[in-house]
DNA sequence: GTAGACCTTGCCGCCGACGTCAACGCCAGC
DNA sequence: GCTGGCGTTGACGTCGGCGGCAAGGTCTAC
């Protein structure tokens, strides 16, 4: 099939298949008129690098997914660098999700601060931290007021 | 105090000091010659722009608390707008870190699988996570042999 | 034979938050 | 007067993953 084609069959566009290609991930072969041609295992691949990407993972560490496919393998994952990649990025996920976890903590009890602050519109440090938002519901018309 | 001061004491450079002055966040008064001056309320509001975007806030996100600040409030976050921009991000936060959950999910339980599978077909070390690199390079010599 | 739907390569644009020159001005000390 | 360490503006580079456009080639249908 040509690059239009699979490009519909996965859902991604021409120029990213272009762009795949520039970078040695998906190359393709070629028609006697320059086309370039791909066959169900192209699209095999392409939907391993769709799925990693989704998971967030570079295009370079797709690459040994796409390779471990090539190779024969029943999955992209049945080789050791695909594992180690696999193993990599969970030290990193775990690594940004406790991050963004203490991030959540850290803005969620300013927030519950400033909001005692600004209702009693009192100066810095407040009482201990019971936090608890029950100070007057129907405060400035704010909260989700629509406007967004 | 001039800009290299304002940076040694902000713990950062002078270039970001001219893109937040070019971003209007951080405009500068100016001496006879040209040169930028600041002032301890420049390093405040310096200080607030740094936490906001050590939390991954974007330059837009921090203006209101700047501007809270400049407008003589105790704190950055003592302005309404603050707080929306709080409440915004608390539930980006949120979002993200759910989604991040579930595909380190998902990456963990492919790799469980993968794992499985690869210690079944072609079981390098029939022991259980000795990921130490001492079995014995002539193995089966697969793919690129696991140079990393 | 001509429209038009596909394909080709090539190159610039984009986003965010700066880094990194280049070329020059200002000022203090020796 | 000269060196060196500050400062100034301007402009291009970076990173990832493409989007979008131009200028042209190819194939098919009518």
């Amino acid at each position: 099939m040509r690059i239009g084609e699979l490009a519909r069959k996965a859902g991604t566009t021409t120029r990213t298949l272009r762009y795949y290609e520039a970078r040695g991930l998906l190359p393709a072969r070629r028609g006697e008129n320059g086309y370039r041609r791909y066959d169900e295992e192209d699209l095999r691949l392409l939907h391993q690098i769709r799925l990693l990407q989704d998971f967030g993972f570079e295009l370079e560490e797709t690459r040994p997914f796409v390779d471990c496919l090539r190779a024969g393998h029943p999955s992209g994952d049945s080789c050791p660098a695909s594992l180690e990649v696999y193993r990599r990025k969970l030290a990193e996920l775990d690594a940004v999700i406790e991050r963004l976890q203490q991030v959540r903590e850290q803005v969620g009890s300013q927030l519950a601060r400033a909001e005692v602050e600004v209702s009693a519109e009192t100066p810095p440090v407040p009482r201990c931290e019971l936090t608890e938002v029950q100070v007057d519901a129907s405060e400035r018309g704010e909260g989700d007021g629509g406007d967004d």
